[in-house]
DNA sequence: CATGGTTTTGACAATCATTATCAATAACGC
DNA sequence: GCGTTATTGATAATGATTGTCAAAACCATG
């Protein structure tokens, strides 16, 4: 059976109440950072569990870490810079539309897609453009 | 400056004659296996200087691990069983542009990203059909 | 409310990929 | 061939994630 425990609860309204994607150790670094004194091992299986059943998704950052998202809270993605970390939400609605379709095409049902774009932000841009040349 | 030696051609001819995306480790291993006594950092080496020097490709496999392919060989995503593991790769020109146009609508610069496509596929979908309901 | 059967938790060890270290080696210009 | 210096590779270190297992919490029941 499946218990209903505060860890739980705690880990599913962090997730809930965080913009966009969050690796696990940062929630539980935020769960600590507000009193929780929750476990790490109780907030990766809480993760896994919510990507499981669907309530959570989950992809891979660039730097290799495992990334939640709320999965019912709106749907939109993300623009993110890889040096600083800006985060821009960004509306794609051609790019659910072409994720149904493919996904029609395949014969695959139940679609949910991962979309995320990184980059440099303007200002990193600039910085790497002056950094970078001899 | 930059040297060439036996085992960086050995890493970009590996990497070239994969067909899809491999793992660092994987690589080390096939070129073992194949008789080369290749360091297992040197491997992550030469692939990470590949990556910067753009002549491959890297991103992060759902089991966390990076994977590399080649550059020249196209670019394309892919739609994930995520009951069985099947996965079809799936071309995404229409996705790409977008990508690239958000990225410089926000001044971002230097795109890459990340689109995959979950859901059941035709095989799974019919099994969940039937064995799902009450 | 106390009890019991299970699930869950959490501290810690174990694992796995990746990166850093650093002496020895090999490549390249001369 | 020589010397300089980037590169290699064995190993240790790091960091994220998962496994372990006794103790605690949850929930239905008496």
């Amino acid at each position: 059976m499946k218990r209903n425990t505060w860890q739980r609860e705690a880990v599913r309204d962090a997730l809930d109440g965080t913009e966009g994607f969050i690796s696990a150790q940062a929630l539980h670094s935020a769960l600590h950072a507000s009193g929780s004194p929750i476990g790490l091992a109780t907030v990766y299986r809480a993760l896994g569990d919510l990507a499981a059943s669907g309530d959570a998704d989950c992809l891979q950052s660039p730097e290799g870490e495992a990334i939640y998202r709320a999965c019912s809270t709106g749907h939109h993605h993300h623009l993110i810079c890889r040096n600083c970390g800006l985060t821009v939400e960004i509306a794609a609605d051609e790019v659910e539309t072409w994720a149904q379709r493919v996904a029609a095409e395949q014969g695959f049902t139940a679609p949910a897609h991962v979309v995320d774009v990184f980059g440099l932000c303007a200002e990193c841009s600039r910085q790497a453009a002056e950094g970078a040349p001899a």
